[in-house]
DNA sequence: CTGAAAGCGCTAACAT
DNA sequence: ATGTTAGCGCTTTCAG
């Protein structure tokens, strides 16, 4: 090929977007100028307000966030880190967040969580997080630091779910409250000894709880739990077959009254109770946990202690907001009520 | 109070973060080898390397991502806009999505898209999207232009499920493939008069193109359809519910086979059935589309046509990143198959 | 009310 | 291999 084709200059392909320079030479102003009409309207002349505003809209002009983040350090971002990304649960709290985060002017980033103390956990958190303004963290497990990579960013933190250590403010659930209505409910027509809990794995805080309202609730009304009406396993369907094929066979001749710690496992004690052709709810009564989507398309309709898991993801936000636009004000810690919706799988024989 | 109090100077409270400048000076190196020891670390000597390396940690320094943005206009963030982030099916692909993201280095910043070309669509999405590098675009409706004030960024763009005027890359479902399979195997025991399609709004594409490839097949079996066996409606359980109650009654003498568009319609006309007495499979055969998880718990488990969900979100990430890191890649457009899986409410009678 | 100028913290030429 | 320096595009005193 010619040599001198290499003199011919390359063409720039990256074409500088509009700058502030941009619309203050066309508007025939100053970037000064330029940055107040757009930022703080009244400290500008109306006539030059509309002039900069025309220049802004001839060009397109967007105003670079870095270059204002750099400035402001603000970005307008907030952080939502969640144990999985797995379930309705996590969804639908991060289906309210997103509402009320638009609503309030800021954008959510979401990530799930890395397992607990992975080493991938530490920089890719902070990484992802390096815009963020402030995060909520969520969990069902009891044991819990923020992450020192995150508070190392010393941003506000809302711990949910959980209480976090390190957190600024924290959103709880009051478990207890849902399962405590559940377990009356069930007392007031099955006796005690006929009660049974099915929870999942102990290390999550709403299992625990539950039980803990559970038993409570049994002593309260005279008969203490035995070990066997307490049980901690897993939260999946398998477990409350499992239980139900266990169990149930040998009591045909009471009612059996069961609260699920989740509706999954609700939902294979029903399936098993039905599949034993024993009647639901005259002779196995049941109340799952979470108030799923499932629960009310299912037959029979199932009973469900329900989480508010669309307050819990608003007021995540809307707390991690006034936190940071109020960085002043006292931690803030609230507490959720959860409550019984009653359905067909325990209603009351009349 | 004592005037001279005033000439105590405030404290500064701002505690300006640690700077690229403190490890300089900390490692007693200037500020371009620092930035290189962490960006480029081959271009630095190991020695001066571990020496800033240390001062780093020391001095808990983290690079100011907005610095860095100004200069290089990168982020690590990606958009991803959905129709309404309800529902599975927004979350699933959401969900692995976001895990192929953190894998390739980047972050996902989510946004219900506002109803279509409501004024607030205009800002909301330019704003929250100004730090992005690319955006995911969702839809499954049929009229879709990029909104201009997206595309008015320049951003690589990908569309994913329905074909988006004005995007760079375009990710398909075909939902025929999977509509297909399940009319044929409706067809391979019940005969074409007795089929029938529930779809839902017509203006979504999926329960559109299903509807087309129904139609099809009873066509291809010698039997175009009557009126009366493709019907769109809306994706609700009640909307199953009523087609179960007005047509069924009349069928007991013969089965009945049902392709609906989303198995929440399915599960209206299990429940019917069941309610009306009749069999499933034997007098009603049932298909659904979307694999929702429930289809696998409800009983009769539910034939459902499954929309490749996670590759999807997988894919359209690849696809982005891939877009943003080499640009100049010839445009992709891929389609995937959705496909059936066969199960209960549908099963062959032997 | 407006303009000039000083950075914000970083990367990337360009020197050395 | 390292240092110097010029910006990136914006907000914000500080003067006029």
């Amino acid at each position: 090929m010619d040599e001198r084709e290499n003199l011919i200059p390359r063409i720039r392909i990256r074409k500088r977007s509009v700058s502030i320079q941009d619309v203050a030479d066309r508007a025939a102003v100053s970037i000064a100028t330029v940055s107040r009409a757009v930022n703080k309207p009244h400290l500008v002349a109306a006539e030059t307000a509309t002039r900069v505003q025309h220049a802004i809209e001839e060009l397109g002009y967007r105003p670079n966030r870095f270059a204002q983040g750099l400035m402001t350090q603000r970005s307008g971002l907030l952080g939502m880190a969640l144990p999985d990304l797995r379930g309705e649960f996590d969804f639908e709290i991060l289906r309210s967040a997103d509402a009320e985060a638009r609503r309030l002017g800021y954008q959510i980033l979401v990530s799930a969580l890395p397992p607990h103390g992975s080493p991938s956990s530490a920089s890719a958190l902070a990484g992802a997080f390096g815009l963020v303004e402030g995060v909520a963290l969520m969990a069902l497990e009891s044991d819990n630091r923020v992450p020192p990579q995150l508070s190392d960013l010393r941003l506000p933190i809302v711990g949910v779910g959980v209480s976090f250590d390190g957190a600024t403010d924290v959103l709880l659930v009051n478990h207890a409250s849902g399962a405590r209505a559940a377990t009356i409910h069930l007392l007031s027509t099955t006796m005690p000894e006929n009660c049974f809990y099915l929870g999942g794995p102990p290390h999550l805080v709403d299992s625990r709880e539950r039980a803990d309202a559970f038993s409570a609730c049994l002593s309260a009304a005279g008969s203490p739990p035995r070990p066997d009406q307490v049980i901690c396993n897993e939260c999946s369907m398998a477990w409350g077959e499992h239980w139900a094929n266990e169990v149930l066979p040998s009591r045909r001749d009471r009612t059996t009254a069961v609260l699920a710690a989740t509706d999954q496992i609700a939902y294979g004690v029903v399936r098993t109770a039905q599949g034993l052709g024993m009647s639901i709810p005259e002779q196995v009564r049941i109340v799952g946990c979470d108030g799923s989507s499932l629960a009310s398309i299912i037959r029979p309709t199932l009973s469900t202690v329900r989480v508010p898991r669309d307050e819990l993801g608003r007021l995540a936000i809307r707390t991690l907001v006034a936190r940071i636009e109020e960085p002043e004000t006292p931690p803030l810690r609230v507490v959720l009520d959860t409550d019984l919706t009653v359905r067909e799988s325990s209603a009351l024989i009349a």
